[in-house]
DNA sequence: GGTATGATTGACT
DNA sequence: GTCAATCATACCA
């Protein structure tokens, strides 16, 4: 594929459609970093959301327009990188879980502190380090610089399972990743399997 | 005012 | 497998 930017109103649809979505889609910042392979979707009506009990100071990026960031403070160490999408003010977005490390790899490693390369970036506190991605980024319009997004490769197989690391929606299978990367945060698990072409994989 | 929780990670047994 | 780090937010008084 080219390296032209997502077409208009990619951000403008339901966090579920974009989540699945942005696996294979390539994101930069500052010229450093690499494809999407695991995304989580989080909805206004979604007991896990942040957006679910309305608008606070943290979540304000949530309910802006589609296509910024919002970035948040987890476990008041690391920092967890979001795309807002749906309509405007919906209160709906995109965890960015994972990428596979493709530009900068050095200037990663070196935030990372010589991190084997398999955990550069495999987990959403593990990419904002080498990224650098931060605080003040929250609010940032992602199709501006130093952010670049644009479609890179079509995933062969998208494997579907429940989120990571939350205690209420876990009835919705809303984590999306590309099934054979070696990137991500944790494995999917067998029980939820990957779907599309992947069934003639066997 | 106080206390519990968390969209995590790295170190340790 | 267990557990500490570290703080904004949520919730209760």
């Amino acid at each position: 594929m080219d390296d032209q930017g997502l077409p208009p109103g990619f951000f403008a649809r339901p966090p579920v459609v974009v989540a699945r979505a942005l696996l294979g889609v390539r994101l930069l910042v500052g010229g450093v970093g690499g494809i999407i392979v695991e995304t989580e979707a989080y909805d206004r009506d979604d007991p896990a959301s942040h957006s679910f009990r309305g608008p606070t100071r943290r979540n304000r990026a949530m309910f802006g327009p589609p296509g910024r960031a919002y970035v948040y403070r987890s476990y008041g160490i690391h920092w967890c990188f979001n795309i807002v999408c749906g309509a405007a003010a919906t209160g709906a977005a995109v965890l960015i879980r994972a990428i596979e490390p493709t530009h900068g790899v050095a200037v990663m490693q070196e935030r990372r502190r010589n991190t084997a390369p398999r955990l550069l970036s495999s987990g959403p506190g593990r990419l904002t380090e080498a990224l650098g991605i931060g605080g003040g980024h929250d609010g940032a319009d992602l199709a501006a610089p130093p952010f670049v997004l644009a479609v890179a490769v079509e995933p062969a197989a998208i494997a579907t399972g429940p989120r990571i690391g939350i205690s209420r929606g876990l009835d919705r299978p809303w984590r999306f990743a590309v099934a054979d990367s070696p990137f991500l945060s944790r494995p999917m698990t067998a029980a939820t399997g990957a779907d599309s072409a992947a069934a003639g994989a066997g």
